[in-house]
DNA sequence: ATGTCGCCTCATAGGCGA
């Protein structure tokens, strides 16, 4: 089973480029993120095979999960906060797991609300992915963290300091989703593997001098570890007319 | 500080978020 992870920084811009990645990549599943817009083009993606769930709010953010196999809605919001009204959160039943589809807040910058903002959201999701663990749940969540886990994970860590994406607490938080045996995938299959990035931002040459950050993750958890095959980050669609500034990584599951 | 995108609007330029 394949299952994919893209934020595509509008849907709209690159409704093109998902339906070109889609036919020749072939998921069994896409997470999308930063759909950017009220309107999702599900009637697009139905005549290549794909039912859909998506999560969209005006200009900002918007999830989106599309599947070839039958697609059960859980969840359109994470649970925590009543009053946090952003369209970052979708959960799925598919294919037998539970698929997590997220777009963590950015959280710059860090002196601001927005930063305590994403550190809440991500104790949020840390409540739920405690209990997926208690019950034994097969989860799989995946989509644009916004959180560089180490070193390795940027081009140059000195730049990242006051980001943040690469702030103690954060990468903190991230750890600890490790430590209550979530896996990620890529780098669980790819140890030390340096230079390794999903998000090249527009500035200067960045992405031409691969000079990036590993932000765009896959968590399993324990019982869905022992179904992992393969990951790995396809940076092509970065280097097409028009990119997202993020390209897709692929899990393989058993 | 800057660069570049994409979206939106008391719109054709500027602000916001990334």
């Amino acid at each position: 089973m394949r299952i994919a992870s893209w934020n595509v920084n509008s849907i709209r811009a690159r409704l093109e480029h998902v339906k070109r990645w889609l036919a020749a990549t072939q998921p069994d599943v896409l997470l999308l993120q930063e759909l950017k817009g009220t309107e999702f083009p599900a009637e697009d993606f139905r005549p290549l095979g794909y039912e859909s769930a998506a999560v969209t709010q005006k200009t900002y953010n918007g999830v989106a999960i599309l599947s070839r196999l039958p697609l059960e809605t859980l969840a359109t919001a994470l649970p925590g906060d009543e009053t946090d009204t952003h369209a970052r959160y979708l959960e799925v039943r598919t294919g037998s797991l539970r698929v997590v589809d997220v777009y963590m807040p950015n959280g710059n910058p860090v002196d601001g609300p927005k930063f305590a903002y994403k550190l809440a959201w991500m104790k949020r999701i840390q409540q739920r992915m405690a209990e997926w663990i208690a019950a034994g749940e097969a989860v799989v969540i995946g989509g644009d963290f916004n959180v560089i886990p180490e070193e390795i994970d940027c081009h140059k860590p000195e730049a990242w300091l006051k980001d943040a994406l690469f702030q103690p607490e954060v990468r903190a938080l991230y750890r600890e989703f490790l430590a209550a045996g979530y896996t990620d995938a890529f780098r669980t299959l790819h140890p030390g593997e340096t230079g390794q990035y999903t998000f090249w931002d527009y500035f200067r040459d960045n992405y031409q001098k691969n000079r990036g950050i590993r932000i765009d993750h896959f968590l399993l958890s324990p019982a869905a570890a022992p179904r992992l095959k393969d990951c790995t980050i396809d940076g092509a669609p970065r280097a097409e007319e028009k990119p997202s500034d993020h390209t897709p990584i692929v899990l393989e599951l058993a």
